[in-house]
DNA sequence: TTCTCTACTGTGAACGCTCACAGAAGCATG
DNA sequence: CATGCTTCTGTGAGCGTTCACAGTAGAGAA
């Protein structure tokens, strides 16, 4: 070995390479590498050292060029772009998606649609074959891009379930409804009566669904739903914060308050403490999401936790299952009550 | 049209498709797809309109098989995986270079390296050329992977200052220094004088730099260094508050502390308030960054702006720029100053 | 032996594009 | 009229794979 490698890449090696150093033939080789059916074991293994001593890698461009697949798939996001950041949850989904996708060797394409000229961009790119499925974000729920998906015969799964039910499209959640029904028991379970909720958008199945659940129970419970109670935010801080605020003017001795989301239970206990409420003494938090800020936050809140691994984990597992070619599938995950200081 | 698009995807037009309809040939198609050049006007816009026509997206598998090009670049990253969570700069920074990216018509595709394995698999896949660049971030600076790519001959761009100087790897960073330099500048004008710093992990040039610039100011304005008023944390809330628990134990007049990261003041922050020190009043307190740690605490944090939209901007220029064959760069961006309730 | 069946292997074609090259057409120059 | 130059256009080859097909060898059955 005299060649020198300082400065550009040395061409890599092909099948051809493999197939000449271990003695076979290109189709050899090729079968060896998708799944060595029809390969005699001594051919195998001559074709397995071959590669390990070639340091061949598959050229996915070629492969993808006949085969028609692309094997990698896309992240898309089509959330206004500030919401990226404050939403703690894309980290995780992303990440879990990334790993959930690399254990099936397939690499992720990261897309943000905030423009609608980004938004025209990418549907050109992925309705021209250029991934095979797509993992879609967006709590935005009238969002037309999920149809549009479809309609191009995309393979695709959305995170949370899409607001028009008859849509057809495949979709992993957590279940909101049970997981608020956890919270409002555990906080009646305290002996609190006043229960306030902070919902989130109500134009989202999310929204509706948490604030249905806390309904239930307390008309369960026996306990009148007071509107004055009840009033809407849209995840971020801010209307947390200022959600608990209104709450406090309308009822003062509001005694314990769920949150639909972790970020806004924050802004709510700014709020409590601004008014001089003590938590949880005087008023009981519940929050949702089991996000970082749930830790974070003085008193540690007492949250309904997504199962956001498990879910990333679906995500994958039933957008690969579609591009297999069977149906769309919806998938509900249970949530889990976490016990922390604010009730 | 009778042909039926429920289900599958239609095969999409060619290149050759295009040729047909426009009445001109493959090679006249493809020199309009690639810049123009050498193409009459009438040619030009029969293309084009052709184009428009049959909706015809060029297959980039095909077009990177021959010219060896991914025209997709890799953005990876090494930390480990719960630094991930912690770190708010990195959904910015991700953000950044996809839009960056995405004016080029560039993929991006996401790695992340958590376990060796991973390391391992997304190496290969990097060299074998499946991305003609790297952007890399990686606080984490004893990264071999930096230079097992560069070795590699493979484009890359760092995120931060590399720790060996002479590694020859461009890289794009705030001037660590010079804000350090200005936020302790800010402090000592509000009157103060004995000014701690918890400082960033020391084997990183970020954490170095910033505590070289806070020792520069207070030496140049004749406040001598005092070793106990210096403690270093690893930029996590943890260690900020940590660290400013150690600082109070030793100096239990400190006036004003310069943290190294906003994380680390929102750490450093909780530790005051629980040893009943008013900020600002008894101490103020610096940050860096300007993440979103700084406006959600209380106070809200003066800090130092790193500018994270000019730094992914400028990664994606300088990779580009490699990509096609300029040298190795490096790019020091000015931070900024911003005042807010800390100080 | 001959036939069939199974297990395995090699070969040519094709995927959709770019690139190098050859050539055509138009125009100015000798 | 030949020559050269510039501008434009079409053609064939080839990038590295997979896939369909044809073929070989060996085992077992008739």
């Amino acid at each position: 070995m005299t060649m020198s490698n300082t400065g550009g890449r040395r061409k890599p090696p092909t099948i051809h390479d493999v197939a000449r150093v271990a003695g076979v033939s290109r189709g050899t080789v090729s079968r060896v590498l998708n799944g060595g059916h029809y390969v005699s074991p001594a051919a195998q293994e001559a074709v397995n050292a071959a590669i390990r001593k070639t340091g061949y890698v598959v050229n996915r461009h070629a492969r993808s060029l006949i085969t028609g697949r692309s094997d990698s798939i896309g992240f898309l996001l089509t959330e206004p772009q500030e919401k990226l950041f404050e939403d703690p949850n894309f980290n995780v989904l992303l990440r879990g998606c990334t790993q959930a996708l690399a254990a099936h060797d397939i690499p992720l394409l990261l897309m943000v649609a905030g423009t609608e000229d980004e938004r025209r961009r990418i549907m050109r790119y992925i309705t021209a074959g250029h991934v095979d499925g797509v993992l879609l974000v967006s709590s935005h729920s009238g969002d037309p891009v999920a149809e549009q998906l479809r309609d191009a015969g995309v393979p695709l799964v959305q995170c949370g379930k899409p607001m028009g039910l008859g849509s057809k499209v495949s979709y992993v959640a957590a279940d909101d409804r049970d997981g608020a029904r956890d919270m409002v028991r555990h906080l009646l379970s305290l002996g609190r009566r006043r229960v306030g909720m902070v919902t989130g958008p109500l134009d989202t199945p999310g929204g509706v669904d948490r604030l249905a659940g806390y309904k239930e129970v307390l008309t369960e419970a026996g306990v009148e739903i007071d509107e004055r109670l009840i009033v809407s935010g849209d995840y971020s801080r801010a209307s947390g914060e200022a959600g608990a605020g209104r709450l406090l003017e309308r009822v003062p001795d509001m005694d314990a308050v769920f949150v639909a989301s972790d970020l806004m239970a924050q802004g709510a206990l700014t709020a409590l403490r601004r008014a001089g409420r003590r938590v949880p003494e005087d008023v009981a938090v519940g929050g949702f999401d089991d996000s970082a800020a749930a830790t974070e936050s003085v008193p540690a809140l007492t949250t309904i936790r997504q199962p956001y691994d498990r879910i990333s984990n679906e995500m994958v597992r039933v957008l690969l299952a579609q591009i297999g070619g069977e149906d769309p599938a919806a998938v509900i995950l249970p949530t889990e009550l976490v016990l922390r200081d604010s009730t």
